[in-house]
DNA sequence: CTAATGTACGTTACCGGTAAGTAACAGTTA
DNA sequence: TAACTGTTACTTACCGGTAACGTACATTAG
């Protein structure tokens, strides 16, 4: 496995072209997301990529190897969303759950351009949609999608927990059931036009449900 | 004619063998959902329905046609499923709500055969998976499949107005949100191990909450 | 009873296209 | 020189789909 010391260097919008590998990947992840796993060949990869699939297997043992890095980079991607967006509410776990679910509306999904510009319909979440084409025989591409899922109920669930909920794995399942759902519906009624709307208003619900053991008079909000 | 007409051609316990056509139609509803549109052949159908890909193409025009049809059929059984579960409480709208929250447990899919057994791990929602596999060029299985959510969401959203939810959309679309994370997550946790163990509990909170303007003072249940 | 015919199905071989992956060689650049 | 990259050509395998032919059986007419 080649590994890459030189990590610093991210700055790619500048003329120089970016190495041959680094381009690849950039156009793999964005060809798997918008079009499928299964769906895309190294083939198209590496013209897409302005290369050639020699160039691909230079940089890339198989496919298999780059879809892996590929999901473990939007894993990465999507936790430091995840970082990002609770750390203003430091300390208050409450306020860290809601401001989960506010800028969930608002990330179609990690973009490695940092701007979700050809990207017209979110496709929901890269991980996801990865464990309805892996096959059962896969077992490292189906581990990294079922660690992902793990840690991220396990943060739900923490949340949960910190925020004093009475049923704490309860709440957080739930939560992550909103999630999950609204991942699934996106591939299906593009943007935030299905009922991913109701997503924030489902959210505060529940937590105002499992926090509050009397719960607050009128509609709090 | 022969003398060894003696010999029992029935191996099928019920009666004849059916017809070609219905048997790889059975056995491509299977095996497209336990892994995959795209992973499962048209010659890996037919060997395994115990024919060739002649009679394949004899009984279907083309894959895609059969893969429609796949979908219809999985359209058909669910709401099946879905109005025998809210049968029993017919003019009871909120029972009705909860009667398919308790049922989604229990029903993996809806099984061609009636039991589901040698499917191991439930795989979510067929029509949602194929979302997943559906080339954006394909209009005609898209099309399928965003007809059977938007009917699953009006009729989650009519059951919230019956209901005399506040916001009824609101509650519709959050409770088909459970439903859909349910599926989904289903992909990565097997059975009943993952975050859907909360469904019930949370579809009735966000019932409560969305009903009762002055919510019950204890847990009802 | 026999023969003809239609229907349903099996078998083999093949087509064009595309997939993943490799070999060998040539050009570029530091 | 040595590392990196581009190019062409190739192998092996599978995909969806088709052609041509052979077989078993039921029906019906003579």
């Amino acid at each position: 496995m080649n590994v890459k010391s030189g990590v610093e260097v991210e700055k790619v919008e500048l003329g120089a072209k970016p190495r041959v590998r680094d381009r690849i990947f950039e156009t793999a992840s964005d060809l798997f997301y918008r079009h499928g796993i299964r769906a895309v060949g190294v083939d198209a990869i590496a013209s897409e990529a302005g290369t050639n699939k020699m160039s691909f297997y230079r940089a890339f043992p198989s496919k298999d190897d780059l879809v892996a890095e590929y999901l473990h980079d939007q894993e990465r991607e999507y936790f430091s969303w995840w970082d990002q967006s609770i750390a203003a509410h430091a300390g208050n776990p409450r306020r860290q759950i809601e401001a989960l679910f506010d800028s969930y509306l608002d990330m179609a999904r990690p973009q490695p351009k940092g701007d979700c510009g050809g990207c017209k319909t979110s496709r929901g979440c890269a991980l996801g949609n990865a464990a309805v084409e892996i096959t059962e025989g896969n077992e490292l591409l189906g581990g990294i999608v079922h660690e992902y899922k793990t840690e991220i109920r396990r943060r739900l669930r923490k949340l949960a927990r910190d925020a004093g909920a009475r049923e704490p794995d309860t709440l957080g399942d739930a939560l992550m059931l909103l999630m999950e759902g609204g991942y699934y519906s996106r591939l299906t009624f593009p943007q935030n036009s299905g009922p991913i709307a109701a997503i924030t208003k489902a959210a505060r619900t529940l937590v105002d449900a499992a926090i509050n053991a009397e719960p607050r008079a009128h509609k709090a909000r």
